[in-house]
DNA sequence: AATATTCCCGTTTTT
DNA sequence: CGGGAATATT
């Protein structure tokens, strides 16, 4: 690379920016504050790297989520450095090599990725195996000490002989009987991915030798939130050449709950005592005062090291806290200052609302609705994990790794082909005596006698995976295609009629994911395509461009900014968060949470807080939140809402008028105060709640609950 | 065997 | 409140 390139790689950054891009050879650890430049600064190093220090194949950067993945990866290559460079995850890039090298590891070469859902399936069975009851032994709970332990990279055999007490040893058989399990239905869950990995880098010296001749620079954003088992990979894979180059902000640690050990970041320089050390602390994101209310509110902390950020922008506006009666109405209040900010020109993309819990988007939702702003939640696991979409993956799942018994007794039934639970309980024991797996006693042509009336049912369906076997091996999106249309799924839910919810729609959106993705990689297998859909997270879903608001949770905001920025929910309590039940929580790592939320705005941020929430069905008193009264004074702008009486209020019921579903037919002229007037086009009575579909003039069809709408009938004669 | 209904429970964050 | 499991019904 020419004088020139490299100086056009340099352009516009400061004098500590620069040297993080150029420090090439050994361990480099870069203190980046909020908005201080830091993706910039690792773009623009990796395409260094790669285009003057060494070949792109031997870069690897290991981001935090697939969406920043693949942002850096684009973003490189706009840098005119040739393909090459390794861009992923810890786990994506765990899986790659666990496949790539599937004998070493001693994993199937098919194994396909568990997620959570699978998780609590297969810990029920390991629980039900040990003959201990579900209800002394929770799958939450014993869920989440397996997988602390799998983080801290223990076997069972390891953390049985750690643990003395009964309790402990007891969740260690589970643990045990669940590994067995797994490795039965040739599975790994997210922490083995991890573990495996760190394992065999352990001790397997080849293999480590010649992953660290691959990857000969390594950079690791958000260090702060590593977990043992990613400390350990990011360890060994430059054991030998020493460049580890971490990045990130102790001040942004959130993932404790989940075994990120801040401790990592804080240690690299005892770890690499001849680090270079690059602190990143003038920000360029947000205005002073947004920036000195974080900042104060951080030193809050007193397990941290001290940092100076500061800025050169503007002053900007008073940061606001706003103080409402009800829950509902703080919805309200965000709601019209997004539409009065909308008003004023801000693009709705540069607005983001944060919550503490996902279920705090309810009521941001509705008031956003009712008002049609278009808004987008980053929730999309959601969307996989509808019973539609985890059908059609399931088929996907088995056919790629037949011994998959959760996705094989998924669909067994499903569409339902009168294979019931005892059709599948003798199916089970027959595999059992005869010592083999459920899916060799579908396939072989052996005897299926004991299985009375059903055999047949059962020999069919055995017939119908051999049928779809081969769609396998073609393009995903094909092999969707095939599989939605001949497993019989297709028809099912076609003949779902009257439904509000859509599961052909879905599906469809599912193989619009999945061409999207094969666009993307050409040569990509189905297999791979499960891999990359059991590992993407809520904020990867979130489509960034479209004019919509973003709505998602503190976690998932890290790493973004936002010119407008509302937190809601700022309650002792909420946060910070603190279970009913104990008294713990890292009020530390919830103040680092609000940290993080704030420093996400450029120029507007506003927090709220309601007097009385409604929260899981009662409204209950609230106490605000510690973290408000450590904002400074100046710069701070304190609003009592006024709590205007409505009639809604007045009527009491979530401040909705009540509306008789007896009034409402097909053909009701109905008017909506955004849509005008409009005509019943269908009405879903569920148990509880009743769903209206209203065609208007403009073609357009939507859907209320009823209890919810803002409908109003309306007569004939008012018409004219 | 399949579907409809009721009841009970648990309460975060996510790869 | 909402989801899942257990139970009742056809």
């Amino acid at each position: 690379m020419t004088r020139v390139a490299v100086e056009r790689l340099l352009s516009g950054l400061n004098e500590p920016q620069r040297e993080a891009v150029l420090h090439a050879e050994g361990p480099l650890l870069v203190l980046a504050g909020p908005g201080s430049g830091k993706t910039r600064v690792i773009t623009r190093r990796a395409a260094y790297l790669a285009s003057t220090v060494t070949y792109p194949r031997h870069v690897l950067a290991i981001t935090f989520t697939n969406k920043a993945a693949k942002e850096m990866q684009e973003r490189v290559r706009t840098l005119d450095v040739e393909p090459g460079i390794t861009v992923s995850t810890f786990h994506a890039l765990c899986a790659r090599l666990l496949r790539q090298y599937h004998e070493a590891a001693n994993v199937p070469r098919n194994f396909t990725v568990f997620d959570r859902d699978d998780r609590r399936k297969l810990l029920k069975l390991a629980i039900e195996r040990c003959d201990l009851s579900e209800t002394n032994w929770t799958p939450a709970k014993v869920e989440a000490v397996i997988s602390r332990a799998k983080n801290a990279l223990q076997t069972p055999v390891e953390f049985s002989a750690a643990n003395l007490d009964w309790s402990m040893r007891t969740i260690a058989r589970v643990y045990a009987a669940y590994e067995q399990l797994l490795s039965e239905m040739g599975g790994l869950d997210f922490d083995d991915l991890l573990m495996r990995m760190a394992l065999i880098l352990e001790q397997q010296p080849a293999l480590r030798d010649k992953l660290e001749d691959r990857f000969r620079y390594v950079l690791v954003d958000e260090y702060q939130d590593t977990n043992a088992a990613q400390y350990k990979i990011a360890r060994l894979l430059t054991r030998d050449h020493q460049n580890l180059c971490a990045t990130g902000d102790p001040d942004q640690s959130i993932y404790g709950w989940r075994g990120a050990d801040i401790g990592n970041i804080l240690a690299f320089e005892r770890d690499y005592p001849n680090a270079k050390l690059v602190r990143l602390e003038q920000n360029y994101r947000s205005t002073k005062r947004i920036l000195q209310s974080a900042d104060r509110l951080i030193t809050g902390n007193l397990k941290r090291k001290a940092k100076t950020l500061w800025t050169q922008n503007e002053d900007g506006l008073s940061v606001r806290v706003i103080e409402c009666e009800t829950s509902e109405e703080e919805a309200q209040t965000v709601a019209d200052d997004i539409a009065a900010q909308i008003g004023a020109g801000v693009a709705p993309s540069e607005i983001a609302v944060f919550y503490r819990i996902n279920s705090l988007s309810r009521s941001v939702e509705e008031t956003l609705l009712r008002r049609g702003i278009v808004y987008q939640v980053a929730r999309g696991v959601e969307f996989y994990n509808r019973k539609e979409i985890k059908d059609v993956l399931a088929y996907l799942r088995v056919l790629v790794n037949p011994a998959d018994e959760v996705s094989l007794l998924r669909i067994i039934n499903m569409p339902p082909r009168g294979i019931g639970d005892t059709t599948i309980e003798r199916l089970e024991s027959l595999a059992r005596t005869t010592g083999r797996r459920v899916y060799e006693v579908l396939a072989g042509n052996g005897d299926l006698t004991a299985l009375g009336r059903s055999a047949a049912k059962v020999h069919q369906f055995g017939d119908l995976l051999g049928q779809l076997a081969p769609a396998i091996h073609q393009p995903t999106p094909r092999a969707l295609e095939f599989i939605v249309r001949h497993s019989g799924l297709h028809a099912h839910y076609a003949a779902e009629t009257n439904e509000i919810e859509t599961p052909l729609a879905n599906i469809d959106e599912l193989i619009s994911a999945a061409t999207e993705y094969h666009e993307d990689h050409p040569d990509s297998t189905v297999l791979q395509w499960l891999e990359h859909a059991a590992l993407l997270s809520d904020i990867d879903t979130v489509r960034g461009q479209n004019g919509a608001v973003t709505l998602m949770t503190l976690h998932a905001a890290k790493g973004l900014e936002f010119t407008c920025v509302y937190i809601i929910g700022l309650e002792n309590g909420l946060l910070p968060f603190r279970r009913p039940d104990d008294l713990l929580g890292d009020e530390e790592e919830e103040r680092r949470l609000c940290f993080v939320g704030m420093t996400r705005a450029k120029r507007r941020l506003i927090l709220s807080r309601a007097k009385y929430r409604l929260l899981r069905g009662q409204t209950e008193r609230t106490a605000r939140s510690p973290y408000l009264d450590e904002l400074p004074d100046d710069g701070v702008e304190w609003i009592e809402s006024k709590a205007p009486v409505t009639a809604r209020q007045k009527a009491g019921l979530h401040g909705r008028l009540p509306q008789d579903s007896a009034d409402w037919e097909i053909g009701t002229l109905v008017r909506h105060p955004l849509y005008g007037l409009g005509q019943v086009t269908g009405l879903t009575r569920g148990g509880r709640r009743t769903h209206v579909h209203v065609r208007f003039p403009d073609g357009s069809d939507r859907t209320w609950m009823l209890e919810f709408s803002d409908l109003q009938r309306v007569e004939f004669d008012e018409v004219e």
